[in-house]
DNA sequence: TATTAGTATCTTGTATTGCAAGATACTTTG
DNA sequence: CAAAGTATCTTGCAATACAAGATACTAATA
């Protein structure tokens, strides 16, 4: 998998998968290595970024399987975000798909 | 546009417009700027990276509007590698766009 | 008790790469 | 000569994915 691909597109996945349900990191890792491989050194930084811009919020919950889960939770201008980079997103693709198929023809 | 998302996706885009046709630096990042917005600082950097892993191969030629053109023009291999970018990219953003939608269901 | 394995979080150092800013140089026009 | 358009290249900076390892809790095993 090109290293190079995920870069920004983590953060957008994260935001994605926040939008369904809360989520503590070691989840988010297992949930996004199902489709793309990512680390643990990848997920907590990227999830510490998140919360100091406030586009999440977090509790921590005891397990009976480990030590105690950091949920992470959306906040209402996260949710706005991951919204609008999503459009961007989309856009984006449509945009290099339009360069790898026509080129830039003119005509 | 999320500078993020750019990086190294131009790098498949600079290689998918030599398929073409060969090019020079400034043409590429006009080119390319229709769509996604970028600079020659980050055109030249990598075309040389591009040219030391044996990707493509350089010719000079005179213009009559200003300082010689350095053409790019694909090898074998850069033309093979395009190919493997290419569906790594197509790959990877079904990958994404399914995280995206459908998040991580198991039922 | 000690040890291992599984779950879970976090930190440090490194590599990649896009970009702003500026330097260089050629041609044409005034 | 100066200015504008074309074209290439370099330096220094910022963002971020990752490997590697540290920490800590629980449960099972010896």
């Amino acid at each position: 998998m090109n290293i190079q691909f995920k870069k920004g597109v983590l953060e957008l996945c994260v935001l994605a998968l926040l939008t369904e349900k809360n989520r503590y990191g070691y989840d988010l890792v297992n949930e996004i290595s199902k489709n793309i491989q990512i680390s643990e050194g990848t997920i907590y930084p990227l999830l510490r970024r998140l919360k100091n811009v406030g586009y999440v919020t977090t509790y921590l919950q005891e397990s009976q399987e480990g030590a105690p889960r950091k949920y992470y939770k959306l906040t209402e201008n996260g949710l706005k975000i991951t919204g609008e980079l999503k459009n961007d997103w989309f856009d984006f693709v449509k945009k290099v798909n339009g360069l790898l198929k026509g080129g830039g023809k003119d005509e």
